[in-house]
DNA sequence: TCTGGGGTCCTCGTGCTC
DNA sequence: TCTGGAGCACGAGGACCC
């Protein structure tokens, strides 16, 4: 039996067998393609991606006709032209994504306010409450898909089941365009010929160590003992096993608020250039911390992360004494960590990634300017650095009100020009 | 054909305090 | 005063997700 801790109702006569199951997991087809084809409908029906068109790319987003040629999400750029050298490349445009996202999570949220959004592109929601309103789970489901397609135009898959791990998996198994039903007392028999790395959290990693130990399908796995996958995989192991037997009793809740901002880049071509990493530091800083206060979050914890040339990557992260949301603090408090990183082991650098930690909303504005006092008295540098609040707060007004303008601290003006010339 | 970017969570080691 | 163990916080790294 399956407990997902949400009260039921009797079943009216004209409900389907679906009445039980009233997780919907709704999940776009190659989304961010999807969205680029509103624009250029003339790409539709040919093998196409969106993706970086750099050499170090890969590929974002691959539409159904270029996944025949073998082409995925994750690969990368030269790999996919080499399976489709006529492959059509789009460059990806974050706010178009983000637009369109809002408004697929508004059509749910008229649905239900019980919506988890999952990323920018799924969501579960919980329709126990609009049965008797909406009609059944699968009526919902099918309502869900029209309006998400006369609200934006995008196709989307959408998977019905009694739980959260059992509907996510039903409409990974329904795309493109699908409706996936997985009716409560089928569910063991629907899971079990499945491969393994159907369930939530079984990775490449993982996987293989399932493999090694000959459990290959989501039955194997419920016929385990979870005491002994426990004893050979830790918490996660009995996790597992309930999984793999159709046992998911976590509710659908609202997103937790975010708990870090990170901005990374991989580079053309590898930097073996201290100075010029730590320009690039400081174009990372200003970039994660722009965003902070986009949000309206100051971060508690710093992180740098560097991948060298042998794809070996090392992360250094320190707490902050108190709040922070400027470039300037946040640069000056992540030079040293870079230092640390490039003292441990020196290589030619292919990545660098600053990650704010343990971000939160302000408990009021005052935090921040008091917490700039602090890291001001630290550094001695206090006045300096109430400047630098004030000149990211103009940074930010002016790029809302002229977003072409060049406006940005003359250190990374130069550092653009020089990229842009040695480019060229 | 060779490995992005933005996240979360978990585990393990280490140092500190009681 | 010294020592060892438990508990905790924190940093580092890895695995996983889309």
């Amino acid at each position: 039996m399956i407990s997902t801790g949400r009260s039921s109702i009797p079943r009216p006569e004209w409900a389907d067998s679906s009445w039980d199951s009233t997780i919907l997991h709704i999940d776009m087809d190659a989304f961010f393609l999807s969205v680029e084809l509103l624009d250029q409908p003339e790409l539709r029906g040919l093998p196409a991606v969106v993706g970086g068109k750099s050499g170090r790319s890969v590929v974002t987003s691959p539409s159904y006709e270029a996944r025949k040629y073998g082409i995925r999400s994750a690969m990368p750029m030269s790999h996919a032209l080499a399976l489709y050298p006529r492959l059509a490349i789009i460059e990806p445009s974050r706010d178009k994504y983000s637009q369109a996202s809002k408004r697929i999570m508004d059509v749910l949220h008229d649905i239900t306010p019980n919506v988890e959004q999952l990323s920018i592109d799924e969501a579960f929601i919980d329709v126990s409450g609009a049965r008797r309103r909406l009609g059944t789970p699968v009526q919902i489901a099918a309502l869900i898909k029209r309006r998400v397609r006369e609200t934006t135009g995008l196709p989307s898959t959408v998977g019905v089941a009694a739980n959260k791990s059992v509907a996510k998996i039903a409409s990974d198994h329904s795309k493109p365009d699908g409706l996936g039903v997985v009716p409560i007392e089928q569910t063991q028999q629907y899971l079990a010929p499945l491969p393994v790395n159907v369930i939530w959290g079984v990775g490449p990693k993982l996987h293989q160590r399932l493999m090694n130990a000959d459990i290959h399908t989501v039955g194997e796995m419920a016929r385990q003992d979870p005491q002994r996958m426990r004893l050979w995989l830790g918490a996660i192991g009995p996790q597992l096993v309930a999984l793999a037997r159709g046992e998911d009793a976590r509710i659908v809740e609202p997103r937790q608020a975010a708990k870090s901002v990170s901005v990374e880049h991989t580079f053309e071509r590898d930097i073996v250039d201290s100075q010029q990493l730590e320009k690039y530091l400081l174009e990372l800083s200003y970039e994660c911390s722009r965003r902070m206060r986009h949000d309206g979050l100051v971060a508690w914890g710093l992180s740098v992360k560097v991948k060298d040339n042998e794809f070996s990557t090392r992360t250094k992260s320190m707490s902050l004494q108190s709040p922070a949301t400027s470039g300037a603090v946040f640069f000056q408090q992540a030079v040293p960590l870079l230092d640390a990183l490039m003292h441990q082991r020196w290589h030619p650098v292919r990545l660098l990634g600053l990650r704010a930690d343990r971000v939160a909303e302000p408990v009021a504005q005052q935090e921040v300017q008091e917490s700039l006092f602090d890291v001001d008295e630290t550094l001695q540098q206090r006045d300096a650095s109430q400047d630098w609040y004030s000149t990211d707060q103009i940074l930010d007004d002016v790029a809302k009100k002229f977003p072409s303008a060049a406006i940005k601290p003359a250190t990374l003006l130069r550092h653009e020009r020089q990229q842009r010339m040695s480019d060229g």
